[in-house]
DNA sequence: GTTAGGGTT
């Protein structure tokens, strides 16, 4: 049996609470030559060194205690039904013979312990203090629901392994929970950590609970989220991305070092959510400390309690304002919503008394619309002094940070705010003073067809849960309305009552990856909540194996192995090491990280219509004859030489939050490569390496000039029919005359079939790249390559 | 020829 830290450090814990009870132990007194009053703090301040003494000799205690009984579990019970007795303790390793006479040895013993105790850390639960909060705070967080149900919860959450905690908005569960289990000393044999499906969100509640707490963020309550880190050792409570805890399972397979996980906003059933799910479920057969809580809107909480062996249900009532619903006499179709959205704000704003409006429209292209039509409606109309002026405040994903902002800064006095927005604010974003909600009961969804590989947004109804998801964005302050573009009997009869969770409908290569180190071997067995489409999880596999990740067996192989340490896609992750061995893995470093950022632009998108021209000169200037990779290394190299200048940055229409995300990626991924030592080395400027280690990864994603702007796929299989196009935003769309042959980073599908991220190659490359997948095709298409 | 739902490792 060994000897776990966490053990001893808990031991150490409750022997503090009571602390006579080690100085009654005689044997130990004689050997610490302490006289019979002695107590406990007298035992280690005697020393002068405080705790780290306790931590040794209990150790040794412990250890002996094992060898004797065999228990682990009864130490506490046979210490304290032994306390009187004579127990058996010899000095501890480290200590030798104490002689209470020999002056060197008992300086020695000292000076060691000392040493010690700088690398000592105290156990979670007595570092789990509070310090000063202000005022205010103090008053919100005393006002919030949840606070009247403190004792059952933590009383649910002590006889439970899991407990499902079903909270509406407001109610305060994702601040509070892990705050209250922590001072009730739920963190005894570990952390707490809590999921989010977003980066923003585990940021921005680490931040929020250290206030609440009278600390700063990175102490008691600290964050993990990809490439950035903000914990240390006296942290207690962990936020972080459910994404991140996928990763820690492949370190850490049993979770050892957490008291409790948190799955936090599980209705929203991401597909990294649906991942831990499975996984919990396992590691709580195979890890007996660790309690889970599923913390989730109402929706769906039977299935979760069914899910987790009939966990028990725990309600929290939330804190909204009531909203009425004003539903339309038709519902509109894909072409009418929109004018309906336009109708319905100007006439909310015309007749309605003072409040900010938010519009849900699907995508940016409808927002761009919907604001000029909605200003040339008002500018007519708004002759008339007293009429509330109005401000437009677009908000979508793409929007840069600084843009995005706008919509938390207070309107101008005399102003009535209208946020015309996508999905964003449905969840992200919580944008103040709501009063009214515009819905147009449509959104846009990306499904990926596992049979051709493509990614495709697709505009689809809202669902029911999401219909009152929105309506709630109005009475997050005071009482509201929301204006329903469709009628009542069809969101109750024809609006679907869920979607599709994310796992079924999208690509799964990582996913199985993952899953495979972590010693799935059969991912058909794994326990999800909702199974993934088996043609997916069969095309994962595959393409796992043309990558060389799993071999003929579906077996992990050492190259897969060394992919799926990377926080990286597997095609992403194969390029990189392959880059090491092609001696081009300093550029590639700089692509992958480039490519590895989405949701951001690179260019910036700010006052569109007016820069185009002026963004795609700046492209332009960057771009490189062979693709749009290349021109990522130019950027890059450029941006280094100008300092990492942000006015350089706006100079050349280039969005410095993002180069200096792609610094923070790289640095990172450096560090990995050297731990796994792959060399990385420059190729200077032979460009071919580079574009052969983007063949390691992306072979599957060739195309070649069809007719005068469209491409086929290549080969020409029949899974894929139709037409492929250069995407406008790469630097290689102007490109004349237009290259023949091209390979594809991304491929989306909206109006057309669109590649994203081109680059030049040459496909005989692909035979010693991928040389798995070369022969396959090549015995279905003799001429490939 | 002309463009982008929301997320994550």
């Amino acid at each position: 049996m060994t000897l776990s830290a966490e053990n001893v450090t808990a031991i150490v814990d409750k022997l503090y609470q009571n602390e006579t009870l080690i100085a009654k132990v005689p044997k130990l007194r004689a050997a610490l030559g302490l006289p019979d009053s002695a107590e406990w703090k007298t035992l280690y301040s005697s020393f002068g060194v405080g705790r780290v003494t306790a931590h040794t000799l209990l150790t040794h205690i412990f250890s002996e205690w094992v060898e004797k009984n065999g228990e682990e579990a009864n130490f506490m019970e046979g210490l304290t039904i032994r306390q009187d007795n004579n127990m058996a303790v010899s000095p501890p390793p480290g200590l030798g013979k104490l002689d209470p006479g020999n002056t060197m040895q008992s300086e020695l013993a000292k000076y060691r312990m000392r040493r010690m105790e700088q690398t000592w850390t105290p156990s979670l639960n007595s570092r789990f203090r509070i310090g000063q909060i202000p005022e205010q705070i103090q008053q919100q967080i005393s006002s919030l629901p949840i606070l009247s149900v403190k004792a059952e919860l933590i009383e649910a959450v002590k006889k439970n392994r899991v407990l499902i905690v079903v909270g509406e908005a407001g109610s305060g569960k994702s601040t509070q929970i892990p705050k209250y289990l922590a001072e009730a000393g739920l963190a005894e044999a570990g952390l707490i950590g809590c999921t989010q499906p977003r980066r923003i969100a585990a940021k921005s509640l680490a931040e929020r609970v250290s206030v609440e707490c009278g600390t700063t963020v990175g102490g008691l309550i600290g964050y993990v989220i990809r490439f950035e880190k903000c914990v240390s050792a006296d942290t207690v409570i962990k936020f972080m991305t459910d994404g991140l805890l996928v990763r820690e399972f492949i370190l850490n397979p049993n979770l050892s070092g957490y008291s409790i996980l948190i799955i936090d906003e599980a209705h929203e059933r991401t597909k990294y959510t649906d991942i831990c799910f499975g996984l919990l479920r396992n590691v709580l057969n195979e890890n007996p400390n660790l309690k889970v809580i599923i913390s989730s809107a109402t929706l769906d909480k039977e299935r979760f309690s069914a899910y987790f062996d009939n966990a028990p249900i725990f309600t929290v009532s939330g804190n909204m304002f009531e909203v009425e619903e004003i539903y339309d006499q038709f519902s509109r179709d894909q072409l009418s919503y929109l004018s309906g959205v336009v109708d319905k704000v100007c006439s909310v704003h015309f007749n309605e008394g003072p409040g900010h409006i938010l519009a849900f429209l699907p995508g940016q292209s409808d927002i761009e619309k919907a604001s000029e039509q909605i200003l040339s409606r008002t500018r007519n109309l708004m002759g008339s002094r007293h009429l509330l002026k109005m401000k437009i405040v677009q908000c979508y994903g793409l929007l840069s940070l600084e843009r995005q902002n706008e919509i938390f800064k207070p309107a101008e006095e005399g102003y009535r705010n209208v946020v015309l927005a996508t999905n964003v604010a449905e969840t992200s974003l919580t944008i103040p003073g709501i009063r009214f909600v515009v819905d147009c009961g449509f959104f846009k969804q990306s499904e990926y067809d596992p049979n051709t590989g493509i990614e495709e947004l697709k505009m689809k109804r809202i669902t029911q849960p999401q219909a009152t998801q929105r309506k709630g964005r109005a009475g997050r302050t005071e009482k509201g309305k929301v204006y329903r573009l469709y009628t009542k009997s069809d969101l109750i009869s024809t609006f679907p009552s869920t979607g599709l969770p994310e796992i079924q409908r999208s690509n799964l290569e990582s996913v199985v990856l993952q899953l495979t180190v972590m010693g799935f071997k059969d991912v058909f067995k794994f326990q999800f909540m909702d199974t993934p489409r088996s043609d997916a999880v069969c095309e994962a596999l595959e393409k796992l194996q043309d990558l060389s990740a799993l071999d003929e067996e579906m077996r992990l192989t050492p190259m897969g192995r060394q992919m799926a340490q990377f926080p990286l896609d597997p095609s992403l992750a194969k390029i990189l090491v392959s880059s090491s061995k092609l001696r081009c893995s300093e550029e590639v470093l700089i692509i992958v990280s480039f490519l590895s950022i989405q949701n951001q632009s690179l260019f910036n998108q700010e006052n569109y219509q007016a820069t185009k021209d002026l963004v795609k000169a700046s492209m332009h200037k960057f771009s490189h004859r062979s693709g749009d990779q290349l021109m990522y290394i130019n950027i890059y190299e450029e941006w280094r030489s100008a300092g990492r200048s942000k006015h350089w940055c706006v100079q050349n229409h280039l969005n410095a939050q993002f180069l200096e995300e792609v610094q923070n990626i790289k640095d990172q991924l450096a560090e990995m490569m050297k731990g796994l030592h792959l060399p990385i080395v420059s190729c200077g400027s032979n460009t071919v390496a580079v574009r052969q280690a983007m063949c390691a990864g992306f072979f599957r994603q060739l195309a070649k000039r069809r007719g005068q702007y469209d491409y086929a796929k290549y080969p020409d299989s029949d899974r894929v029919r139709g037409s492929f196009f250069i995407h406008p935003s790469s630097s290689m769309f102007p490109v004349r005359p237009v290259p023949s042959f091209v390979m594809y980073a991304e491929m989306f599908r909206t109006s057309k079939m669109y590649m994203k991220g081109i680059t030049i190659i040459d496909p005989s490359w692909v035979a010693s790249e991928a040389p798995i997948y070369y022969k396959k095709m090549r015995a279905l298409y003799p001429n490939f390559g």
